[in-house]
DNA sequence: TTGAAAGCGCTAACAG
DNA sequence: CTGTTAGCGCTTTCAA
């Protein structure tokens, strides 16, 4: 009976008892082990046929805790707001259906303190491999996890006890520095050192970033004042009070703008919009980040497209070697404007 | 031992050994119950500080297989790659944790035959409810999870044999092309027809919406031609040929763009920039969903904004109380310039 | 107050 | 070729 409601779900057993074999030749069956155990192909059928007719699907509560080894792989994930997170998570979903892996995923909403609670809860789920994505404290996480064996993969932003997986953000951040630049030579004639916004100091990512951003300046000749670097955090209200604050503490001048994600990016437009920048053309500006309507309808700003697709190929390098100690693979980014 | 690298993971018997306790009541205190076994406090803690020590996390396999309640609250999402998808999962992960439920999230891709499978693996991990946001066949889905006797429910796109939660198509839609025809009105002195752009005419929602767009139009007095309607399908580069056969086709005159989706919305962006209309000012036009840089970018772009929280509350409303009969929520979307 | 014991649905030896 | 059996880790009676 495939009727609605039916309260009890359809087991092997009931299976068993409908095709008159066992409940284990049923389990192999199903399985995709009947060769091994010689089951006849007629029957193999019969029974996979049966069990369709039912509307079976095996119990993974079930199956995974008997076999233990639980093919489930987690990730965490702080925000699903841009298509960076967005393209991740959609990556890394069909890449672990692929291999036949059940992936769980998990949006921590920036918040550190759920962070491991996720963590957890992934625990809880018997997750064999975890991927921190973008993780404020992804040490904690891999101690965590490696105390119930389980490895531990760091995405976007590395950690010191697990493999990570990033962008190369220096590379990229002076690659992007010097486009701005170039960007406001041709602007005003001259270059003119460049404002940074956004991120944390404290992150691996912008101090990298910030890096980058220094050493271009020093190569195109511009000091730079360290007052020019306002790594305020990511939240779009916070990069506009820090220009906000930047540009009344005194007369300033700026080539341009290199903003460290589109997060931050939306508070940067919001500044120059309520700033009365309505009908100017942008100043000359980068985003370490890419979103499509940025690059649609202010297609003058230079923008890093971190290479989702190379990234989780990595990832899953080392998930199938099994490699869990520390390394960092560095993936250069792509440009778009 | 916390160390690194255990194999066997923590179990209620290694706690009930370290603290010389039974595995029930070990059992008992962990999931709050010792005051129901009246278990001393003193003991009650112990055995906690025991598991906090010793890093234990409970088995979910073995927890949910025994006691058959799962607990799991699945979700299928067409894709993670605008606001709109992007904050329905977000705010459902948070409702469902806020409940003591295990969300489960997976993106189909807009793939038909991926949004099966993967309502099956939802099946296998022994949901309690199955969301169905955006699905192409809600009432598949449906009818497969009722065979289980899995509760579904439809998000977005509304079935016909569960309940459904989704946006006032019609009115939105009719209150967005009022809107587009006042700011045609100002920029060319007469209101004219518009166009409609993306979408497909099969699903409920593009149906709707063309309801309202005609209605509008009819109240405001315009006749408008069947042409007028492009429901070309979602993807961005439909979208653009859509735009580009149509004014090819021949002489064409319209006073705006009603476009169905942000993803459409990209290609008439392409569009239009292709187009050439680099310099001029874009035309009267509004986009039913909402996302951060075409509202800061593109500021004369009218734009409806689907109110996700008034949804998912609706829906946590219909799963708290067990309803699983047909009915549908129409839940008023929010206007943003 | 507490422990022993049964069994959720499945897999994987092992014995036929 | 096939069935019987012993658990996976946990919850939940039931008996003490």
């Amino acid at each position: 009976m495939t009727g609605i409601g039916k309260s009890r779900k359809t087991t092997i057993y009931d299976l068993a008892e409908l095709s008159g074999v066992s409940a284990s030749a049923v389990s192999a069956i199903l399985n995709g082990n009947w060769q091994k155990r010689r089951i006849s192909a007629r029957l193999a059928e019969k029974v996979t046929r049966i069990a369709q007719e039912q509307g079976y699907e095996v119990n993974l509560q079930a199956s995974l805790l008997r076999s233990n080894r639980s093919k489930i792989i987690g990730m965490i994930v702080p925000k699903y707001d841009n298509r960076y997170f967005g393209s991740i998570v959609e990556t890394f979903e069909s890449m672990a259906r692929a291999r036949g892996l059940f992936p769980i995923v998990t949006c921590t909403r920036r918040d550190p303190a759920l962070e491991l609670e996720a963590a957890r809860t992934m625990l809880s789920w018997q997750v064999d491999w975890l991927i921190a994505t973008g993780a404020t404290d992804p040490d904690k996480i891999t101690a965590l996890c490696a105390a119930s064996g389980v490895s531990t993969l760091n995405l976007d932003l590395p950690g010191t006890q697990a493999p990570s997986v990033i962008s190369d953000n220096y590379a990229g951040a002076k690659e992007l520095t010097r486009r701005i630049l170039l960007n406001c030579e041709k602007r005003y004639g001259e270059m003119r050192a460049l404002l940074f916004v956004g991120g944390r100091a404290t992150d691996h990512n912008t101090r990298e970033r910030l890096r980058g951003f220094r050493d271009a300046h020093t190569e195109a000749g511009l000091t730079l004042s360290e007052e020019n670097m306002l790594a305020c955090g990511y939240a779009p209200q916070k990069a506009e009070m820090a220009l906000r604050a930047f540009f009344t503490a005194g007369e300033r001048c700026t080539g341009g703008l290199f903003v460290n994600s589109t997060i931050s990016l939306e508070g940067v437009v919001q500044w120059l919009r309520r700033a009365g920048a309505e009908a100017e053309p942008l100043p000359p500006m980068g985003c370490f980040d890419w979103d499509p309507f940025v690059s649609l309808l202010a297609h003058d700003i230079e923008m890093v497209k971190q290479d989702v697709p190379a990234m989780l190929e990595a990832v899953f390098e080392i998930v199938d070697a099994g490699e869990t100690g520390e390394q960092r693979r560095e993936i250069p980014p792509l440009f778009v404007t």
